[in-house]
DNA sequence: GCCAACGTTGGC
DNA sequence: GCCAACGTTGGC
């Protein structure tokens, strides 16, 4: 049996939100514009298919996590990077040689109680997530015992 | 809107 | 390869 990942990726709903994701076709997007090397090596060899995913709206009122998704295409190029029409773009990165990679995630749950920042920060059990300690990598790991907890509270 | 914390760039 | 200057993220 093949092992499940866990991760959690962030997006300013006033640029994309979940809801935003649930109206594509297929409720499936791609995860484009990450541009941060820690986030791009998580994105191009990680993330696998079937990797469950926390869905967190950052710079919100409040942040918060609101759902899941599920990889449905693992890490390919970030074609927004040699569009020079693209906020994204970088003149570094060619079709050729890509700098930047992304993955298609496919909304799953919508949380029936979203978990907000502050409720994990006031969760001692969660006080080694990324999430709380490097408020700023924009595509993280989670462990599976987070993951439970957090499902857990969102019911 | 402010600003702390962090990541990136580039001169030396 | 160091590190100052700069840019960005994201909580508050």
């Amino acid at each position: 049996m093949k092992k499940i990942n866990y991760w959690l990726v962030k997006s300013e709903p006033s640029d994309y939100s979940f809801s935003d994701l649930l109206k594509e076709p297929e409720q499936t997007a791609e995860w484009d514009g990450v541009r941060n090397y820690q986030a791009r090596n998580i994105l191009q060899n990680e993330m696998k298919i079937n990797d469950q995913v926390l869905y967190y709206h950052s710079n919100s009122k409040p942040s918060q996590i609101v759902g899941t998704a599920i990889v449905v295409k693992e890490g390919y190029p970030d074609f927004t990077s040699w569009d020079p029409k693209s906020k994204h773009f970088d003149p570094k990165s060619t079709p050729q040689n890509p700098k930047w990679f992304m993955v298609d995630i496919k909304a799953d749950k919508i949380f029936k109680t979203p978990i907000t920042l502050q409720e994990v920060k006031n969760n001692k059990k969660l006080s080694n997530m990324v999430l709380v300690k490097n408020s700023r990598l924009s595509v993280q790991p989670v462990t599976e015992i987070e993951w439970s907890i957090i499902l857990d509270m969102s019911k």
